[in-house]
DNA sequence: GCCAACGTTGGC
DNA sequence: GCCAACGTTGGC
């Protein structure tokens, strides 16, 4: 199973804001770039997600679930860009910074670190455990 | 608030 | 199909 990262602004969509949805989930609009979109495509109900704050805490907070898989994005004029839904699972126990995700080793070709420009990213299931260990999480698979 | 990095657009 | 210009992102 794959997993994902989801870079959010917190002033915009916190994960506050997603665990207020509960189980009702949330679209996740407004990606306009092709290779985030490449992996909103790629993506399955069920797989899980790290829930990332940038520009204002750069910090993993929690992990999220893809409740529904792609469909067209409605507040794309164009047509071209679709979105998934996402739902809260739970918190990370502690968050894990940008800096210590930059310090650790085993996580130097993370794509939050070698591209941190793209919204959406892939991470790897070693990178997944590594971060799970991180942030105090155990029974995730 | 600055600026480097990068993706997208559009003219040729 | 190239590439310069432009806009945006996001760390600092």
């Amino acid at each position: 199973m794959a997993h994902w990262l989801y870079k959010s602004e917190p002033n915009v969509w916190s994960w506050d804001d997603q665990v207020a949805k509960a189980d009702a989930g949330e679209p996740w609009n407004g990606v306009r770039n092709f290779l985030a979109r490449k992996h909103l495509q790629a993506m399955k109900k069920g797989e899980l997600g790290f829930f990332y704050h940038s520009n204002e805490g750069k910090e993993i907070v929690g992990i999220v679930e893809v409740s529904r898989e792609y469909y067209p994005d409605p507040t794309d004029g164009t047509g071209r860009f679709g979105m998934v839904d996402l739902k809260a699972v739970k918190p990370l126990k502690r968050p894990v910074t940008l800096q210590e995700i930059k310090q650790e080793p085993r996580l130097k070709d993370m794509v939050l670190v070698n591209n941190s420009r793209l919204s959406v990213q892939p991470v790897t299931d070693a990178e997944w455990a590594v971060l799970l260990e991180l942030g105090a999480v155990s029974d995730q698979g």
